[in-house]
DNA sequence: CATTTATAGTTTAATGTTAAACTATAAACC
DNA sequence: GGTTTATAGTTTAACATTAAACTATAAATG
């Protein structure tokens, strides 16, 4: 009703950002069945992935790896510890520090669920060819990468 | 550590996915700094920019526009409510809807921090010149669309 | 008209999420 | 060495989010 009627710039960019947020939402939402399936939360998903790909990790890199707070990441691994998917363990050489690590359980189960969704990953981008998957993955990767850096 | 290694299909189809996730998950968190300043959340913000832009709603409409459930709609609305943003009356020739609406105060609020909204998401998206946004706004409606559909 | 089916909205339980305050430990600095 | 500063992790309050069960109303169907 009330629209809002910037420059061409700012409609050019508000276009592009809308559409960046829904196609992430609507990509997200579709994979959320994998985990939900595998007893996982997204963010749950998220941990046992990054200890996946990366080993053992603390819980501040865990919170930089999926883009959440220190505290949000106390509750998800404590969570994860309940099913026994993860441990925790100390670090003698300073004792701030506490090693997250998978366990043999959930070593099985992030090596079963991972290769279902990266399968469903690939459907799903499917409706763009390689040249486009490569291309918004470029334009993606410099957005982000802006966005992280921050100042202004 | 363990790296799955599906196809080349599936790797050029993750790298874009997660680019993607980032991307979107960096501009969000961005973004967000504005609505708390206002005393919004980015789901509170989502509602009130949908009723500024499109009118009168009913919550299962809202719930289809910013992508969530009916459920965390009913939330939303109730908070929003208590705030004095919103307005809910009954339709009297269908007494299973409730039209939401912006109160003076509402469409005041929204009418301030959309063109503040709108000017960050320019900044931010300023990383990729004009034909660059132009290219990620096709692309991701085209998976979004994508997505949306469904099948499989 | 009675039953079935569909839709709008609410509620509940479990998990996620943040900001902010907090504890504990380590490093830097005087 | 004692103080300051920085960092890892936890806790708390408030809000978000979903799935699933639920109520209420309307439409379809026999």
């Amino acid at each position: 009703m009330n629209r809002y009627r910037g420059g061409k710039a700012e409609r050019r960019a508000l276009g592009a950002f809308v559409a960046l947020s829904r196609a992430a939402e609507h990509a997200a939402v579709r994979t959320q069945g994998e985990f939900a399936a595998a007893g996982l939360t997204e963010s749950q998903f998220g941990v046992l992935e990054a200890l996946h790909h990366l080993g053992p990790l603390c819980a501040a890199e865990l919170a930089t790896k999926v883009l959440r707070t220190r505290g949000n990441l106390t509750l998800v691994i404590a969570n994860l510890e309940r099913e026994d998917l993860i441990a925790r363990t100390a670090r003698p050489e300073d004792r701030r520090y506490r090693t997250v690590e998978l366990t043999g359980k959930g070593r099985r189960l992030i090596g079963g669920v991972f290769p279902r969704h990266a399968r469903l990953v690939m459907r799903t981008l499917a409706a763009l060819n390689g040249r486009e998957q490569d291309e918004l993955r470029r334009l993606c990767r410099k957005l982000g990468k802006a966005a992280e850096g921050g100042g202004i």
